[in-house]
DNA sequence: CAATTGACTAGTT
DNA sequence: AAACTAGCCAATT
């Protein structure tokens, strides 16, 4: 079948850069968080906010809690629910006066590739 | 193909 | 210390 229309290929570096990131965080160990920054440097990339759409996106199927925002708070809007994650693989957390309700110690658990 | 967006980050005000 | 700005990168419209 000839091409599909000349240029009408499917971009690889669109499910490459997502498999990428899902494969990181697929790495990170129990107990152990990376920042949306670091998966992006392990891919040789600076787009922490890239490396968020792909979890928005496609996190689903992996440790998507492990990835938390540098100053260790949890993803945007799943505070709540990472929390329970962060309790059941006793990840070292901290009190905090935000609306989160807590803060993960990156300095105790912050995890390197 | 330009503009917009988004589970971000670091620096300024 | 909280709010604002600018910089970055990839996907979506």
């Amino acid at each position: 079948m000839s091409q599909q229309h000349a240029a009408g290929r499917r971009p690889q570096p669109a499910e490459g850069f997502v498999e990428a990131v899902l494969v990181v965080v697929a790495d990170i160990p129990a107990g152990q968080v990376a920042t949306y920054g670091d998966v992006a440097a392990l891919l040789g990339s600076r787009g922490a906010r890239a490396v968020g759409r792909v979890m928005a996106r496609a996190g689903g199927d992996v440790p998507w809690w492990r990835v938390v925002r540098a100053g260790g708070r949890p993803p945007a809007g799943h505070a709540e629910r990472a929390r329970r994650h962060y309790v059941a693989e006793g990840t070292p957390l901290r009190p905090s006066a935000d609306d989160d309700g807590y803060r993960i110690d990156l300095a105790a658990c912050r995890w390197r590739g």
